[in-house]
Order: C-alpha cells, then sequence, then structure tokens
DNA sequence: AGAGATCTTCTGGTCTGACCAGTCGCCTGG
DNA sequence: CCAGGCGACTGGTCAGACCAGAAGATCTCT
C-alpha cells in the first residue's frame, strides 16, 4: 500500500478548452447557474478565463452538444444556462440505435424492460394526484379517438410520459422517454395506417390504458408489468423481422 | 390537411459547424467510417468543406464530445473514428446523477431494472460460449479473492460485462455498463472498505456469481434476475439514505 | 552495417484580429 | 405617444500566425 501512495500517476495533457468547459459545467451542476441565467459574453470569457477566444468558444461548444447552455447570435445577454435535460440522453441512446449496433428489435425489448419496470413501480409507489392525473389523460384520449389522430398520438405520448414520472423514479422515466422517441424515430415512415386501422389502434390503446390503470388502482405491480411488456408487443411485433419477433417473445415470456 | 401542406415551418438558422458535424457523424453511423480508421487532417478538411479551420475544429470538438472520435496533438494519420460508444451515455447518466435531479438511490434502481432484464433475457438466451466465458471469468475472480482486489475488481466489471451482452441485447448491454460506471462514478470514495471487509465482500461476489451461472445453466430466468436484484441492493443499501433504501426495496418486492 | 542522435515536416492546440449579420436599447422626429 | 432609425453590442466565421509534440527521414558515429 505504501509503495503503491509515492507511485505517480501518468500526466495526461489536458486542453485548455476543457478546463474552461469543466469549470463551467462545475457552476451548472453545483447549481451556481440555475437554469435560465446567463453566461458572460464569449469576449468577456475570454478575459476573465485569460485565454484565446477560440478556446472558448470550442468550450461553449461542447457545452452547448450537451445539452448544457444555449447559444444564440446577437443577444446582449449572453449564453443561456439550461441545466440538465435529458437531450443529452436521448441523443446519445439515438446514436446507439442508428448505428448498426443496434436494431429495431433491440430497442422495443429494450423499451419493454424500461416500461414494465416503470410501470410495476408505479403500481407500487404512485401517489394520489399520479393517478388523477393518468385518469384525466386517459379520459380526454377516449374523447379525441376518431376526431383528432394527430393529438390523440401526443396525449398518449404525454399518458407515458406521465406514468413512467409515477415511477417516482426520474431516471427511469427521462431513460423511458428517450427509448420511446428512438423507436418513434426509427419506424417513422414505416407507420402508415389506413383510417379504419388507425381507429382500431387507438381504440386498443384506450383499452390497453384502461387495464393499466385498473392494475395501478389495485396495486398490482407484475400485472401492470406485464401488460405494459404485452402491449409493445403488439404493437411492434409486426414491424420486426423474425428474429427479432423471437427476440421480443422471449422478453415477454416469463415475465 | 391542404392547408397544413402549404404551412411554412419556421427556418431555423443552421450553424456551419453544425452541418459539418452532421456530416461527419453520418459518415461514421452509417458505417462508412469505422472504427478505427482515420479523419482528414484538419487543413484537408478545410479545404474539403470549403470552410475556416475553427469552423472545422467546433466541429470536431462536438464529434469528440460525443465520444465519436479521438484527437492527437500531432498525430499524421489525423482524428481516430471511435464509433458509437457508451461512454457518452454514462456521461449524460453522470450528469444527471450529479445534479439534483436523481441520487444514488435512482441509480442503483435504475440499474436494478436493467441488470434484472439482461440476467433473465441471458438464462433464455444465452449460447455455450457465453457460458463458457463467464465461467472463465468466474474461476479467475476465485483465484483473485485476498490477492489482488483491484483485479478482482475488474474482472467483476467484466463479468457482468459479459453477462449483460450474453442477453443478446447489445443496446441493453451498454446501458448496464454506462449505468454501472455511473454508480461506481457516484459511489467513489465512500466506498472504503477495510481488508477484511474487502475479501468478504469479495467472497459474498463469488457465491453470487455461482449462483447467478447456475441459474444461467438451468435456463432460470425470473431466479436469475432476483438474484442479479437482491445482489445489487446488498451490495448499495447501506450506502443510500433511509428514503432510498425504501426505494430500492420496492424495486425487489415482487420482482 | 547497425544504432543512435538530429532534422524536417507534418499534426493539433492556441492566439490574434478582423468582418459579418443579426439583435436590442436608445433616441429622435413625427 | 409611438415609429423608425441609429449605434453598440452579440455570436458566427474566417484568415493567418505561432507553438509544442509526434513521426519518419536523414545523418553521424561506432
Amino acid at each position: 500500500m505504501a509503495a503503491d501512495a509515492v507511485s505517480f500517476e501518468p500526466v495526461r495533457p489536458v486542453r485548455a478548452y476543457q478546463r474552461v468547459a469543466e469549470q463551467i459545467e462545475e457552476r451548472i451542476l453545483s447549481g451556481e447557474l440555475p437554469p435560465g441565467s446567463r453566461l458572460p459574453a464569449e469576449r468577456e470569457l475570454v478575459r476573465q478565463f485569460a485565454v484565446g477566444r477560440s478556446t472558448i468558444r470550442e468550450a461553449l461548444r461542447v457545452l452547448q452538444s450537451s445539452g448544457l447552455i444555449r447559444s444564440r447570435p446577437g443577444d446582449p445577454l449572453g449564453a443561456e444556462v439550461l441545466g440538465v435535460s435529458p437531450d443529452n440522453l436521448s441523443q446519445a441512446l439515438d446514436r446507439l440505435a442508428r448505428s448498426h449496433l443496434s436494431g429495431l428489435g433491440e430497442l422495443v425489448q429494450f423499451r419493454m424492460a424500461l416500461d414494465a419496470e416503470s410501470y410495476r413501480l408505479a403500481a407500487r409507489l404512485h401517489r394520489a394526484e399520479d393517478l388523477a392525473e393518468l385518469e384525466r389523460l386517459a379520459e380526454r384520449m377516449a374523447e379525441l379517438v376518431a376526431v383528432d389522430p394527430r393529438a390523440f398520438g401526443e396525449a398518449d405520448a404525454a399518458f407515458h410520459r406521465s406514468l413512467a414520472e409515477a415511477s417516482g423514479n426520474a431516471l427511469l422515466a427521462l431513460c423511458a422517454r428517450a427509448v420511446h422517441d428512438a423507436v418513434a424515430g426509427a419506424i417513422e415512415g414505416k407507420l402508415s395506417r389506413s383510417g379504419e386501422e388507425a381507429e382500431a389502434w387507438m381504440l386498443r390503446s384506450v383499452e390497453h390504458h384502461r387495464q393499466v390503470l385498473a392494475a395501478l388502482r389495485a396495486g398490482d405491480g407484475p400485472g401492470a408489468a406485464r401488460l405494459g411488456r404485452q402491449a409493445l408487443y403488439d404493437h411492434y411485433a409486426e414491424y420486426v423481422g423474425a428474429a427479432d419477433r423471437e427476440r421480443l417473445r422471449a422478453a415477454l415470456d416469463e415475465a
């Protein structure tokens, strides 16, 4: 142990822009720069950090690509602090999904796991107001069937988001949302239902939500989880290849 | 619908560096620039894209911060393409964990869900060589107990990685790894076990892996999932607050 | 001839200074 | 009071320069 204590670590060069980005990120994550606050102008940061403007700009680019800040030309107030957001997470998941590494099957299978867990937790831990909100959304969706498919889709997404948030785990909810978006992006275009099919699909969704709500009220975690898995299988099984369908079935069994 | 078709979308300015980054990212994600290949030198990219060097550099910074490429000063081959990796994901998770949005409890709870699902799938879908690899790793860990705690920890991480990969879902495996890293980062420092405690912990790990392997061989998905959840609870319950412990218990029940 | 030191020439990292097109606040003329 | 214009900012982009480091070529000494 003593010999380890005096051993040196290889010093790796730290770029100037990196240290600038780390300093600013630290202030944001610590809450010292809350969302909505403004960074000084670039030329002011140049003075404060005593580096060139290109260094400052590269640092700001990194922070911006992480979704921590947003800048707009001509804004006399400087870059806006956005705080931690799930956008970066969705972006990362999106990349994973878009790379040949993962196909639609893996994506849906992954979403099965996330949804099932959030349903299960929501059934066990939901608060009264969560349930009220979910019932409100479910009602609105029932009204929208055969009226406005687009609004129905949005309400559907909102329902799933609220359900995930009712699990009490914000991280789980964010990831579920990110994967939801990734699936939607992957299936975009393929999903071309005729009017009748769309209506049948909406009716099935409403029924599914009714069952999930019943499970939530009963506090039936495993039941809610099973419902979530089954609904995803029913929705997407027809869009994946044979091998992926086998995969999804495996995710369904014993669950 | 017709009225919608002729409506215009608000045009948002697209920065030059953004388009450069998108073009390069597209080539990487499509596989045209496989991992290990090299990008042209910056000055060459300046010529090809017909933009200034600072624009090129900001684009490369974005790609680098996403973990897609890596550049090294003086490298005559140009920036190296790394391909999609979970580093960006774990970085995003790390930020979420460090911000007040998510604490260690949520992180561990999330990991419970991912690990449980990957164990469950691995028990059902693993190939013979996966099992052989896992048994090899488990043996090596058993040898390392009380010899090299550091090497043991690495072998442990490798075991979990292989186990997640045996699930057949690369996306799930990458996310599990990212969350694993984020948890490790969040608990860093707090984890200061004495020699005896460390050895007891290692022995418990070996036993746990033995049980998991037995469940895998038996194809017992739910059993493997339960083992994974329980092991995480046992490992981390002492490090989280009372509220988070309740949360973890909820993730354990009925699973 | 082989091995080591030196040189050349590239790389990425950084800085400076400049210009442009926006955006906002102020101020003036109605 | 308000509309319009002026000016002083902003961020986005470019051009050119210098530096330290890395790699391969070259040279020198044994």
